[in-house]
DNA sequence: TTGTACGCGTTATCAT
DNA sequence: ATGATAACGCGTACAA
């Protein structure tokens, strides 16, 4: 019942051909008897014949396969994110290698040379942004690769899908303000992402916009693997800080900041509004219902794969790629206002 | 800037050495001159070679990489544990591709063989339980796997890690029991897959300890990608069937359900308790406070990797692996009592 | 219609 | 210490 892995040989000597007819027979190539092909066919079913899509790869250089790198698949943002890709890929016949960052630079670029070794067609990587030289790196090798979620502002050769994150920013502080909230804590992550760096410019423009200062203390850059977002919210709530609302870079850390503050004894939205980003609910049915600014993640996905497929299908095109998806306020309970 | 991929016989032709020899000095092997190895390995670096790890495939007939199957990897159970395969692979340099069966027959068969077609070394599949056939595919390729999370009760040849899903089951119930819930809603999963099943019997088990009736209007079975649970909660409540008490099959069912209790006006836990499985809320830290039944996802994910690891190293040792990890009762608001 | 020969990039073996 | 050769499994071009 166990077997080994059948090969065109083990066929080609149980029918007495030759491998390579077995090869056309399978492949349904014309210049072949019918009865021949039939009575192939039928052997290898019989026999369990699987293929070896390596071989064929190392001849054509394609291997039907895209890397997905991202700092975290546990974090749901991420999840999901890679499983619309997986979705679409598989359309495609395209099958993905999941790498994880942790949103370290040694381990960026481990992964990018395990996908590159691999000989992936393409990479769609949300990028650490330690530095460029990484996803040089992929250039370099002529591996056709798309950003997702974050860009580096210098590198206009890198290909990118984005969401609006200073839209995102402006709409979720313009809303704090609306609902009378002035001192707002920006609950940021690590300003050398450059979704940070945009929604903290939007932030900053409402402010600036109706005329309110902008505190330093109260803007905060957070790591998103280390569970900084919560100690951030119990130092700045124990000192009484003077806050009264939260905008958090993601839901994860919006959740983190609701739960630190209820565990102190605060309510939410009473005592606190809290808004967070990327709108994980749009997806899962939670209990709680927090406000959030919705990145459209299916599109972004679908969109990087599709550019990708495009640069691995026209590789000589040139065009580039940079591309950004609306964001929007969507309110629940997390921010009601009481009037 | 933009290249193409280096290759042996490049750095050979660079440094008029022979390819071979590029080869060794690369691997770091003895028989070289130290001169000539640090020569080489600079030219190399230089050049930014990395290697096709498919043409040594091809020889070895190894790919050091692992399938990962199961349902959605957007479903924060299986996130969690495809990142912990991800990264304890890793650390043996393994490298994984992730593929979503969606639950669905078809898709299944059509992974596993995408998986086996790219010579991948081991599967860890969550299978979809709509038979055992495509399981027996991959024996009969002659591929090591491991199920994780589900079990086949009439294949022994199967190797397993799963929860121990009756005393989860058991454990949930007697808990709402305790607190007085005598009509306790199963919202349970598919009864094709064994931790559905198994769950079940946990349950009646403990209300036949009790002596109390069981009640079959009252166990439902929800596909686990299609929404069924809202509905079924839904339908249920508002036809006043009378229970008190909710027994999720997941966390995501116990959030949908409470999402729409709550949604028709219901209290959560002052009209319905509510205890899920999988206690996400280990790693999340949410705003809102469930009850659920911890199944060590680490452990299963690591031991599930082990074994594998083991199987492909030792092809032919025959061991068989069925193994349960501990389920455990974690208490939180959900289900708090009020007396 | 079918078979033979060669190449993809790498590595193991054997020769120099 | 280094080079030449064969082999992994398959596909393509060409020969029979």
């Amino acid at each position: 019942m166990d077997g080994k892995k059948i090969t065109l040989k083990d066929i080609a000597q149980a029918t007495g051909l030759s491998v390579n007819t077995v090869s056309r027979a399978l492949k349904d190539k014309e210049d072949i008897a019918e009865a021949t092909r039939k009575m192939i066919q039928g052997v290898a079913k019989e026999m369990g014949y699987v293929g070896n899509s390596l071989a064929g790869s190392l001849r054509s250089g394609l291997t039907r396969t895209i890397a997905v790198i991202v700092g975290d698949v546990a974090n749901p943002h991420f999840a999901i994110m890679v499983k619309d890709i997986e979705k679409a890929a598989r359309k495609h016949n395209y099958t993905i290698i999941v790498l994880n960052t942790e949103e370290d630079n040694e381990l960026e670029e481990r992964a990018i040379y395990t996908a590159i070794g691999k000989n992936v067609d393409g990479i769609i990587i949300c990028p650490a942004q330690h530095s460029p030289d990484n996803i040089r790196f992929i250039q370099r090798n002529g591996v056709p690769f798309v950003l997702l979620g974050r860009r580096f502002e210098g590198e206009t050769d890198f290909d990118y899908v984005i969401s609006d994150d200073f839209n995102g920013g402006y709409l979720a502080t313009r809303h704090l303000l609306e609902n009378g909230h002035e001192k707002i804590l920006l609950l940021n992550g690590p300003s050398r992402i450059s979704s940070a760096r945009e929604r903290l410019a939007g932030y900053k423009h409402a402010l600036k916009e109706r005329g309110i200062p902008v505190v330093s203390k109260l803007i905060t850059e957070n790591g998103v693997l280390t569970g900084d977002a919560r100690k951030t919210v119990k130092d700045l709530a124990a000192e009484d800080a003077g806050f009264t609302a939260i905008f958090a870079f993601n839901d994860v850390f919006a959740w983190e900041a609701i739960y630190m503050l209820r565990k102190m004894g605060h309510r939410v939205p009473e005592d606190y509004a809290v808004i967070g980003f990327d709108n994980i609910q749009s997806r899962n049915f939670f209990p709680f219902s927090l406000s959030s600014i919705s990145n459209s993640k299916s599109k972004m996905s679908r969109r990087a794969l599709d550019i990708l497929l495009n640069k691995i299908n026209n590789p000589k095109s040139g065009n580039r790629y940079h591309e950004t998806v609306e964001t929007r306020l969507i309110l629940r309970e997390s921010t009601r206002s009481h009037a």
